[in-house]
DNA sequence: TTTCGAAACAAACGATTGTTTGGTATTGAC
DNA sequence: GTCAATACCAAACAATCGTTTGTTTCGAAA
């Protein structure tokens, strides 16, 4: 119903812990695994990432992600003012690590078309993840219901893309932003028909550019 | 919330307007434009279509399509006993009309690579011209919460482009069930990107193929 | 030991959701 | 003129939505 979009941004009453001082108040030590999901702010970001990545947002409602950091629904407004508020500190989150996990995929490689590779199969591995952060980065189909944070949000990830093929020594006649969005399309689309047992994503994205490449 | 993949299908009480005649019943003279929205049961269709495609199917509301139409939310039970059996109605006539459209528009050509890409311009118009049936066919990202129906549905639309691509004298090393993917996903995240004001679908798509063809 | 603030619970708010029920015009067929 | 069917209205249903309010818990700083 609520497209998200729209300017309301009424008194936002108790504004909550948008001031992170580093480490203070209960310190919470980490749990099984050997990341960091100190920090409760954190583990709710990560199980609205989960949710919103796999049913959307209009799918999920706020007693969804409640229930899955166990805390009452309620209880999210001490975090975040708004549900809109939490899905957009979620898409910053997910563009972040997934900036990173192409960041570090494409360093030490030199040569345009292993970089970019590198940089697909980075990107599409996080897509494609369960209990991964970064299906929410296409949880939305129509730009024109979306945050302007989220839009430019999107557009420095993207931009990376940009730049790798830039990059490429395509012959001429090829429209390098075409180029780009159809590569991305071609990836955010497997979503809708992977299916874990078979092809891997770093099998399907180099048969991808196996189909585009060029020399 | 509803997944809309449950098997719920509790007893359906009214059954509604499943028997379709032919033309009994007020006839209703078609509308203002040449095209025939005959039947109310059509014009729901028509109104569902625009905004299951706009909106997405969790976004729009019961009652969003009865104000479109113009009747009372109630009235819509009249016609579809429920709003999924309405999304199967609307996707069902959306795959008819991309076919019809698709196949129109390879009739007649017989070099390989002009077909295809006379399909794909067809398919990208479809979804990218508003007010158009063909968005609701990418409205749902995750196949996993969709009716079986529709999943045939859509299956069978895209083993049309299955045979074009079948056609094309590829060379050995690419993967054509790939690049039908690749091709799909390209052509269905231009929605993501699309403004009318720049280039035309068929540039887009012309330029796309550029990219994925080799002689 | 007291104080304080973050984090949560408990319970509800009004609005909206898909849907149901029962009544009412209008129509074409007999 | 009667009849049955179609298409709709009017009004409500329980469930769920995002959100608010007031209170409680509890660790850390004072």
């Amino acid at each position: 119903m609520k497209p998200m979009g729209s300017k309301s941004r009424t008194t936002r009453t108790v504004a909550s812990s948008r001031t992170r001082p580093g480490k203070t108040s209960r310190p919470r030590a980490a749990s099984k695994k050997s990341e960091i999901p100190d920090d409760r702010r954190q583990v709710v970001i990560n199980e609205a990432a989960r949710l919103f990545g796999t049913k959307g947002y209009e799918g999920t409602s706020m007693r969804d992600i409640a229930a899955a950091v166990k805390i009452l629904p309620g209880s999210l407004y001490h975090h975040f003012p708004s549900k809109e508020d939490l899905f957009v500190a979620v898409y910053a989150f997910a563009v972040s690590q997934s900036l990173d996990a192409v960041r570090a995929a494409i360093a030490n490689r030199t040569d345009p078309w292993t970089r970019l590779e590198a940089a697909c199969i980075a990107h599409t591995q996080g897509l494609l993840d369960n209990n991964s952060y970064a299906a929410v980065l296409i949880s939305h189909l129509s730009v024109s219901h979306l945050p302007n944070q989220v839009v430019s949000l999107r557009d420095s990830y993207e931009s990376v893309f940009k730049e790798l093929i830039a990059e490429l020594p395509l012959p001429q006649g090829i429209d390098r932003r075409i180029f780009r969005l159809g590569l991305l399309g071609s990836m955010s689309w497997t979503i809708t028909w992977y299916r874990p047992g078979g092809e891997t994503p770093a099998t399907i994205v180099r048969k991808l550019l196996n189909i585009m490449r060029r020399e």
